[in-house]
DNA sequence: GATCTGAATGGAAACGTTTCCATCAACGGG
DNA sequence: CCCGTTGATGGAAACGTTTCCATTCAGATC
C-alpha cells in the first residue's frame, strides 16, 4: 500500500475510523487495548497522517509563518534558527519565507501563507511593508512583530531596549577620548532607527560630544557612504546603529587602509558570526536575539490560545566589550 | 464574511460551484463573460483560496522541503535563498528544514514534511542521514541532493567538481615557495570529503610537495583544531576542504597572531561573506552555489513531472584570486 | 431537418481527516 | 429495580476544493 489513509489503519485495527481517529490524535476517548491495537497497525503499515486533510476539518494547520527581510542576513538567519527550535517545541511547523528586502515580495509571501492557512504570523517587518500585513491583519490572522515594530497596528511586538547600551557605548567612547563622534544612523522612518538616534544625542548632549550624524537605512551599502562621509568629516570615533551597516562601515575602512578599534575607536551592532574575524574584535552594542525570538513565539502562541498579550516588549540589549582571545587561544594551544 | 469560500463566491457570482472553480484554477473551460464575473466576484470578497482543501483533492501541494544542516551556515543560508527564489518561479513555495546539524532533527523534519505532503524534497545531506532518508525515499517522494550526495541511492544530485580548482591552488600555493604544504581535509565518511582529499594529494604528488593532512569534519571546530595542529608542525602553507573549517582555521591563526595570507600562505573554500572581512582577502575556491541551487530545483521539477533526470551533475568550483580593494576603494572615495 | 460535435455549465462524488451524534453496555445511587 | 451517568464505539456529516459525469445548447455537417 502506497500511502495509508486511516481508513486503512482502522481495518487493520479492527475498529470503526473514527475510533481509529481518536487513538491516533488522543481526542476523545478510547479503551487503552483499542489504543495499541490502533497504535500497533499505524506501526506496521507505517502511516503518515496527511495534514491537508486533518487541517481542513479542523481548521488548525499546527504551522506558523516567518516572514522576514533575508535569510542571507546572520542576524535573521539566527533568528529563524530560534523561533524554529521555539515554535517546534510548543508542537508547530514554521514556513520561512525571505522576502529579500523587497515589499513586493513580502506581500507575495502574505498571500503564500494566507493560502496555507497558517494560524499565525511572525515578522520583522520593514517600513515599507505595512499595507501587506494590514491585509493579514484584517483576516484575523493572529500576528507578532519581532526586532522592529509599526506603531499604532496594535500588534504585540518585541524589540529591543537599545537606551542603556546606547549610553554607555558613548560614555565608553567618550572616556577613550572621543569628541567628535560619528553616528551611522538608521531610517527616520523605522521606530528603532528614531529611537536609537535620539538615544544617541541625548547621551551625546550629556557629555557634550560634538556629533556627526549620517543617515543609512540599515542596509549595508548606506553603511559604507556614511562610513565615507565620517573618515572625511575626520569623526574621531564612530557608533553604528545596526549590524549590516556596521557591516558596511568596517569594510570602508579596512578598504581606506584604516583598522577599526586600532586606529578609530569604533563600535558595532549584534554579535553576527562575521565580526568575530575581526581582529581586534570589536566592543558591539548586542541584542538579546535570543529572548526576542522565544518571546515572540510565546506572543505568538498566546493568541492561538485567544489571549490578547501587551503590544510591546522590550528587551535590553547590552554592550560587550572583547575579551582579549589571545590569552585563552595561547592557553588552548598548550593543551592542543 | 471572515473567509469566504468557493461556495460563496459561485453564489457572488451567480454560477454554480464547479464553475467558480473552474474559472479560478484556469482548468476546464469556461466562457471568457464567466470567468470575469467569478474574478471580480472573488476579488470583491477578498477570496483566498484553502491550499489544504485544493491539494486534499488535487494530490499536489504546489510546496517543496529543502532540508539543510543549518541555516546560521551563511553556505546553507545562501542556497537556501537561491532555492527559494528559484522555487518561486516554478510556482512553488518552499518549507525551510534546518536540522541543527542533529540526525535526530532531521529524522523529525522528514516526518514534518511527509505530513505537510510536499511533492518533492531537496536535502543537502550529511552522512549519518542516510536512513531518514531511505524513508524519504521507499515512500516515494521525489528527492534531490545537493552539495552533498549519498552513494548507490541513485537520488539525482547536483554537487560541486572540485579537481581543478584545487589542483590549481596546489599549484599557486606551491609557486609562492611552499613545500610542506597542510590541508584541512573533510570527513572520509563523505563523497566530497574523500573526492577532495584524493584531489588534493594527487596534485601535491605531482609536484612532489610534502603534505600535512588533518582530518576533520566540517565542522568550525576541527578546522580550529586542524590549523592548531599544522601551526605546530610548522607547515608553510595551507588549504581547506570547506567553508567552515576555513573559518576555524583562520580564527585560529588571528588568535595566534598569524595572519592568513600576509604570514602563511592561506587559500580557504566558498566566498560566504564573512570572508569580505578578512584583510588580506583570502584566494578561495568557490562553488557555484547559484548553478547549484538552481539545478536542484530543475532536477526536482522534473521529476515532478515524471521524468528520471540523471543521477549526478557536477559544477566546476573555481579558484578565486582576491582583487586588491585598495585600487578600487581609492577611486570610489574621490568619486564619494 | 436530423444528427453529430464541442463548448459551457450544473450537480455531485471524492479527497482524508475530525467531530458530532446515537447507541450500547456497564455501573452506581436512589 | 430503575434511571441517569459515563465511557467506548460505530456511523455519518462536514471541511473546501477539484474533477468527473450528465445535460444543455449552439453551430456545423450531411
Amino acid at each position: 500500500m502506497s500511502r495509508p489513509t486511516i481508513k486503512d489503519i482502522a481495518a487493520e485495527a479492527g475498529v470503526a475510523l473514527g475510533t481509529a481517529s481518536r487513538a491516533l490524535s488522543g481526542n476523545g476517548s478510547v479503551a487503552a487495548e483499542t489504543r495499541e491495537k490502533v497504535l500497533a497497525a499505524a506501526e506496521r503499515l507505517n502511516y503518515v497522517p496527511n495534514a491537508q486533510a486533518r487541517s481542513l476539518r479542523s481548521d488548525r494547520t499546527e504551522t506558523i509563518g516567518l516572514l522576514i527581510p533575508d535569510v542571507r542576513n546572520p542576524f535573521f538567519a539566527e533568528l529563524a534558527h530560534v523561533v524554529e527550535r521555539e515554535a517546534r517545541s510548543a508542537g508547530l511547523s514554521v514556513v520561512l519565507c525571505s522576502a529579500n528586502e523587497d515589499p513586493e515580495l513580502m506581500r507575495e509571501y502574505t498571500l503564500v501563507l494566507r493560502r496555507q492557512r497558517v494560524d499565525g504570523i511572525i515578522v520583522a517587518p520593514f517600513a515599507t511593508a505595512r499595507d501587506s500585513l494590514q491585509t493579514i491583519q484584517d483576516a484575523r490572522i493572529p500576528l507578532v512583530f519581532v526586532d522592529r515594530t509599526i506603531p499604532d497596528m496594535g500588534v504585540p511586538a518585541v524589540v529591543s531596549d537599545t537606551g542603556a547600551a546606547i549610553r554607555e557605548a558613548v560614555r565608553t567612547l567618550a572616556t577613550g577620548g572621543a569628541r567628535r563622534l560619528g553616528f551611522l544612523s538608521g531610517p527616520s522612518q523605522t521606530t528603532t532607527g528614531r529611537a536609537r538616534l535620539a538615544e544617541f544625542t541625548a547621551a551625546a548632549d550629556d557629555i557634550g560630544l560634538e556629533v556627526l550624524i549620517q543617515h543609512g537605512d540599515f542596509q549595508e551599502e548606506s553603511g559604507r557612504q556614511g562610513m565615507r562621509a565620517l573618515l572625511e568629516a575626520d569623526a574621531d570615533a564612530v557608533l553604528a546603529a545596526d549590524s549590516r551597516m556596521t557591516l558596511g562601515a568596517v569594510r570602508t575602512c579596512l578598504d581606506a587602509g584604516v583598522v577599526p578599534v586600532r586606529d578609530l575607536p569604533f563600535i558595532g551592532f549584534d554579535d553576527i558570526s562575521p565580526f568575530t574575524l575581526l581582529q581586534p574584535r570589536l566592543p558591539l552594542i548586542c541584542q538579546d536575539l535570543e529572548g526576542m525570538a522565544t518571546i515572540a513565539v510565546t506572543l505568538l502562541t498566546a493568541q492561538l490560545a485567544g489571549e490578547h498579550p501587551a503590544t510591546e516588549h522590550r528587551l535590553p540589549a547590552q554592550l560587550r566589550l572583547p575579551t582579549d582571545p589571545t590569552s585563552q587561544e595561547a592557553e588552548a594551544t598548550v593543551h592542543a
